[in-house]
DNA sequence: CTTTAATGTAATTATGTTGGTTACACGATA
DNA sequence: TATCGTGTAACCAACATAATTACATTAAAG
């Protein structure tokens, strides 16, 4: 199981929002610090306004805003924003009904499965993005400037 | 998120084997029980038997049999004999070394994708085979016979 | 020793996902 | 009203997955 990159990407977006303190964000310079493309930040962002975790702000000096205080943006919810469930995937043609295996695993394997997709929602649920930009700062040892660089 | 079901159809496939109590299990019986192709269920015995979870017993009469007890192999060792690393992926594409963020969040994101890994980690190696297999008894209500129906 | 049954593995193909790109309509601000 | 920036659709290249076919190899049975 290979996530996308959607899920680092975002949070590198929602950092940078962050930074900026309650400025609009372009998308266009949230793609020039990604290396990506304006229209992949803007997917993403819409992934992450309909989870209710951005606002978009229309118009000359516009961008993307933060809808939720940083502390209450968890990691969890950038992950529901962005990843498609199911985490764990069963079978792509059920097994067969005529086996003793076929016609009892599934329900095994679901209960299983649902256990640990849990197990990592409880960890993802336990850094906030406060963590986060946090944890970017210190790392860089100076604090943010406004030109970004 | 596309994920692959091979770990779906591995613990398919040992739950088969064990059920079997040390008999061989050709990969054409199995790919009947899983219902896909007996090459698609050699290729995943052949990640398990790398991991020394399986053997194979060659020749007339051969098949796949354990190469462990069922209390001794876990979901883990499953997990990382047929899912490539890494589970949380970073950016395709290094991000702009030239801003702050992206300068400095590379290092925030593998550290705490670490932990979120050895989360994952954790619960799966918290079962193992003989739980699996158990459920499944238990979820068919009799005991497995040997003609598999 | 020969036949037969089974694995191991490579090559090919179909399908789906991801992310990059372009394009353009829509909304908001100056 | 002109301009700026978002939202979103359409398209494409790259990659991953799994189904399929084919065949060399190995071991048991007669």
């Amino acid at each position: 199981m290979a996530t996308s990159t959607r899920f680092a990407v975002a949070i590198h977006i929602l950092t940078h929002i962050s930074l900026r303190h309650g400025q609009a964000v372009r998308s266009e310079d949230i793609a020039h610090s990604v290396n990506t493309n304006p229209a992949v930040v803007r997917r993403i962002l819409g992934a992450l306004a309909a989870a209710g975790l951005t606002q978009a702000q229309l118009g000359q000096g516009g961008g993307a805003l933060l809808a939720k205080p940083v502390a209450q943006i968890t990691l969890l919810d950038i992950y529901r924003a962005v990843e498609e469930p199911p985490t764990f995937a069963l079978h792509r043609v059920p097994p067969n009904p005529d086996c003793y295996i076929g016609r009892n695993i599934i329900p095994v394997l679901e209960s299983e499965f649902g256990r640990l997709s849990a197990a990592l929602d409880d960890a993802l649920a336990a850094t906030t993005m406060a963590d986060i930009v946090g944890r970017v700062e210190a790392n860089a040892g100076t604090p943010y400037r406004a030109d970004g660089v």
